[in-house]
DNA sequence: TCCCCTGACTAATGCGCATTAGTCCGCGGC
DNA sequence: GCCGCGGACTAATGCGCATTAGTCAGGGGA
């Protein structure tokens, strides 16, 4: 049952002012000195050191809000992610990308700052909303599907620096990031041509999102390149419609390669894997699998699927590089797309002879 | 290879005084109606409505930097965590947490922002470190034992509003919430008790930790309580120390109760358990056991022991009350204890009679 | 000797907002 | 007919800092 109070005659943080007293200089030099000094003005290093020693001696710390307002930068960068709460956990799958965006951060002399969109505050008027708080960094990034996307074009038309990790293209004027999920997927489909195969099939979800639509190009562009043959299945329901018996029939047709989408759920995946095992079948033997993307953790005991990986590290570092770029040079014309590796794992092989 | 530019001749984003003269009022009029006009200034409705639209269709939104400064809140809490990067194992444990943080800081009203301590930037000269970028929130939770004592007892000691999660003796006028191990603790013993145990024994590892002398007291204070017969067992190497054979001779001696604390590594429960079933033992029916804690996820298939949860959630959600607590009335004298829940388990029962 | 220049600083200003002291107008009271 | 008063605002100020224009003393050069 402790009592804290606080001061309530503020003895308060120290200002620039103060450290200026007790230095014997102005507010002005104290704040050229603890800068930087970036416009080159001649300091004696005697007064330097004064200045130096009076912050140290109070604890002086400058306050980033006035930092932000004085200067329009506190070398901030945000990062939003509009998940129910922060994505600090492991398992999430944005967790790695962070990794990669404060490496890069800190790396160029930014601190981080994260923000997420917490869902249920009633807006009051003329209070900030949700996307409104990240004003206090000088830059952010966003991360995820779910960002309101008016709320985020205001931001950007207002000028504020701005790059969403993932592709983007309803707003133009946006920068951003995402992983080359076209080229990877034909490497992919290369690969099972140099393996053998003459027919694929792609197995999705029913989704409009850029990330699948972009794999469904990759697909049909290396069909095209390398002569296959192969077809695009979207289902609604994948675990209903792709079934022992559906693979069964595609074997029968001539189709010894399938390549399922990863989504959030990876549906796609599962329901393939299912419906092989239904049908009695076995990979790499009897058929070859691969899975557009890395496997759900619940599935990480079975073999290695064949795919490619996504470098979620990397992507995030790029993101935090197209955003310094906006941030010191006012524009980033840096490639957003972002190259996946090729996973050879352990659920393709050779094309069996018919 | 798109080209992002950022508009050069700043269109900007809209401040109150561009809200003003849409109005055609003053920008402290546009202040008063769009910040809920706390002083009570009279303010004809129609004067009102028309801030309101000229702020809607200019898309107006405050900048958080300025309002910090001019009035010393934006609603904003900071939660700091210090791990090297983005927490990777503590992440786990700290989610719950976060969970209940986020609940209650939205319920009253305020948005949260995160900071980590990312350790490795090289502090410059004037910069602030890591620690104060909290003030740009108008106060902070800190999560971790590995806060830096002397930057957080700057920060208190300079006025600003913070409070620890975890309990923290070191800094007095530091706010803390922490879980209540001792009466926990101690009801674990009275459960014991209850259930015809007259000797129990507490398996720790040698630990200085608050949490650990938290519990040997609370151990100890139940012991005299009940009147039961105890001991409390420190090793530095639990799996060493804990042995079949120790069970054995515990059991000669008369002692069909044992307790062991939880740690990160849980190595006093983990080397407990071996040691049972070395001595060819089982619990409930030859001994009783019981975690001062909950088991760690690896162990999740084991029988459930009996012990308590602390309410992660709830103590996240008891750290905001104590920070509002501190922002609002400038002190807070809420009990920092949060009550832990007996868990009955699967690993305790009546004591054998001999 | 006078002037200009350079080095080492400081005064003044403004960022966008909240707040504190007004200002001005209309109306009821005496 | 003048005063006072409350309603509806606005002017001015300052938060803590960065930045832009100075200021001032001393040292050549002519």
């Amino acid at each position: 049952m402790a009592e804290i109070r606080l001061p309530k005659a503020r003895r308060g943080r120290p200002r620039q002012a103060e450290v200026a007293r007790l230095a014997g200089v102005s507010q002005t030099t104290v704040s050229l000195v603890l800068s930087g000094n970036k416009q080159g003005i001649a300091l004696h290093p005697d007064t330097r050191a004064r200045v130096l020693q009076a912050a140290r001696q109070l604890g002086y710390a400058p306050d980033p809000a006035a930092q932000r307002l004085a200067a329009a930068r506190n070398d901030l960068l945000g990062v939003f992610s509009f998940t129910a709460t922060f994505p600090t956990d492991v398992a999430h799958s944005y967790y790695p990308i962070l990794v990669g965006v404060e490496q890069e951060a800190v790396a160029r002399g930014y601190d981080l700052v994260l923000f997420t969109g917490s869902s249920s505050a009633p807006a009051r008027a003329g209070r900030a909303d949700a996307l409104d708080r990240v004003r206090l960094a000088d830059g952010c990034l966003f991360l995820g599907r779910h960002v309101p996307a008016d709320e985020l074009r205001r931001l950007v038309e207002q000028g504020y620096p701005a790059v969403h990790i993932g592709r983007r293209d309803e707003l133009d004027s946006l920068a951003w990031v995402g992983a080359d999920y076209a080229e990877a997927t034909a490497e992919v489909v290369r690969r099972l041509a140099a393996l053998g195969h003459r027919h694929v099939v792609l197995v999705c979800e029913t989704d409009e999102a850029l990330a699948s639509t972009d794999r469904e190009r990759g697909f049909r562009g290396a069909l095209a390149q390398t002569g296959l043959t192969g077809e695009v299945v979207r289902a609604a329901d994948p675990a209903a419609e792709i079934t022992g018996e559906w693979v069964r029939s595609q074997l029968a047709a001539g189709v010894r390669a399938f390549v399922a989408e990863e989504t959030d759920t990876c549906a796609a995946w599962r329901a393939l894997l299912t419906a092989v095992e239904d049908a009695g079948l076995t990979a790499p033997a009897d058929l070859s699998l691969a899975l557009l993307g890395a496997p759900p953790a619940d599935l990480a005991h079975l073999p290695e699927p064949t795919g490619f990986d996504v470098p979620k590290a990397e992507l995030g570092a790029a993101a935090v590089r197209t955003l310094t770029a906006l941030l010191t040079a006012g524009a980033a014309d840096c490639s957003p797309l972002v190259p996946c590796e090729f996973r050879p794992g352990r659920t393709a092989g050779p094309a069996p002879h018919p």
